[in-house]
DNA sequence: TTGAAAGCGCTAACAA
DNA sequence: TTGTTAGCGCTTTCAA
């Protein structure tokens, strides 16, 4: 059924150097180009990616290791990766994490084995150990070490521009709700941002932070609500969290954003012709995902550059915000 | 850097096929065993899946093909397919046509050199013609040729279930809001079970019935609802369209479960442990997900056992009924 | 139980 | 410009 090469090269009378030359378009005289394209045609040959990819150590296939995909951060994300892969002739191979070391681990090993050609790595476990490997690398939102690079959003601008915000709409009593990884990661700067910018205009703010795995959630937002009754904007870490506090809030009968203001961080969409969920602080996720990808390309090319982009967030209106 | 089988067999002092046998399985010699493991071990061998593959024909890759990864439904199902095939130990490669009939033949196309081992499609647009090929495949939610097992949920049902909740809850004036595509899918069945099932207690419906692509959908969601005031029980082909009709029916004032009462179909939900976002038929994706993986197993072993697979839905109460 | 050897389909170096 | 050929790293038959 399906044709070799070799077939080709046979059908079109020519050798089989030259047939692998027309399919990798290298040039060759137009009179036997056209024999051989005729043979492939009429044989529907189709190059095999395996006998290939043996000789070449190249698949072609960029891998995007994720938490989980079912999650509209990581889907999204996925979704601008794929499309900017494949302007580039590149396939995306997606690998679900799980959120767990271990399994990191072990698509690293399978990534290896099946000659991916480098990695797109959103990962909150330590695996710098293993990406230290032999894979051209990069890191999203997180830092590892200094040797590999990495595509961040500005998040300790997002938190002062959410302060700005909330300042301008009127808030005076704020909140940051937040958690926090047992691995450190560059959500930090978010808190960081919004309670300087805060601090410089006089503003105290309240913080709940609380360390990941979090047991009892609501719990602990619904007393905290009930400690400081007069907080009027919150900011919180990302929009999930967002949307758990004014689940709560809910429930204690305050509905934003007459009763608070509310800002999240991330700018969740459920799909591309959807709004946003909540008045937030949005990573820039296309610029992010061409950023990793340009930057992969150079790793893989070993041009390089530099080490470190950090893209501009904006605030966006989801109705949360007055 | 990476070892080769070879280097294994000579560091071992065996011969390549007894370490290809060790590495598959194969039943050796206690003791050969034990120098070939530690040969293994001591070069950090991994077996090269494209040498592998280029001899077995085999990928143990199984192909996903969805409209987009940037939606719940698709990133949900994607999930649960991941999760059904890693314990099966095989791996996942997530295609994005894009709802771009072109798009899904290349990605057909490209499966084929990849050796992918077979295809799970959930697919909008007329690709019977290719996927009839050769590669075992499992439809989801569209009815192909007789050849081609699917899995669906049981749409008709869902339709009645979504009739006879809001009977219950006390609507009298009920309405379908849906969308028709080109290609004719399973979709049609909840209109009809929704509508037979009403008729059947002496009820009408209104029927707002769009060919995709809509345009206009607000505008248009917002006429039929001006033009029946008294409609009081709304069942949408999905969630993302009762989504819409009530950020319509909101800035006309109307909310949710007071002024009517709305149920979608899916059970959209943005992440594991996030609630369903309105009153919904529940496709039960995990399931589905089984089914669908089981099912291009036996397909894949020349099993050849049923050929359609109809799951049970449920309902999920999300705050929009009663 | 094991080793030797053929060959999967391709690329790339070398010759012609 | 083109054909020939040597492997890439593995699986699998065939002998031993």
């Amino acid at each position: 059924m399906k044709a070799t090469m070799k077939e080709v090269a046979e059908l079109a009378g020519v050798g089989l150097g030259t047939v692998s030359r027309v399919v990798n378009g290298v040039k060759v005289k137009e009179s036997t180009y056209r024999k051989v394209q005729d043979a492939i045609e009429a044989l529907h040959y189709q190059p095999d990616e395996y006998a290939r990819g043996l000789k070449t150590n190249k698949s072609h296939i960029i891998a995007l290791i994720i938490p989980t995909i079912w999650h509209p951060f990581f889907s999204e994300f996925a979704y601008h990766v794929e499309k900017e892969l494949s302007s580039r002739h590149y396939k995306l191979f997606i690998c679900n994490a799980e959120e767990n070391g271990e399994k990191e681990f072990e698509y690293l090993q399978m990534l290896e084995k099946n000659k991916v050609d480098g990695i797109i790595g959103i990962t909150y476990s330590d695996i710098d150990q293993y990406v230290s490997s032999n894979l051209p690398f990069v890191s999203i939102d997180r830092h590892f070490s200094e040797k590999i690079p990495y595509v961040t959003a500005d998040n300790y601008r997002g938190g002062q521009l959410a302060a700005e915000t909330l300042l301008e709409k009127g808030a005076k009593h704020f909140a940051y709700i937040g958690g926090l990884n047992r691995f450190e990661n560059e959500t930090i700067y978010r808190k960081m941002g919004f309670y300087n910018r805060l601090e410089e205009e006089g503003y105290s703010v309240k913080k709940l932070d609380m360390l990941e795995p979090i047991e009892d959630l609501e719990c602990k937002i619904r007393n905290f609500l009930l400690e400081n009754p007069e907080i009027d904007g919150i900011f919180t870490v990302n929009d999930f969290m967002g949307l758990t506090v004014m689940e709560v809030a809910q429930s204690l009968g305050k509905v934003p954003p007459h009763d608070y203001q509310i800002i999240g961080f991330d700018g969740l969409k459920m799909a591309i012709d959807k709004g946003y969920i909540l008045s937030t602080i949005v990573q820039p996720l296309e610029q992010m995902a061409q950023a990793a990808v340009a930057l992969l390309m150079d790793v893989m090319e070993q041009r390089d550059e530099k080490t470190r982009i950090v893209l501009p967030v904006s605030f966006a209106e989801g109705g949360t915000t007055k």
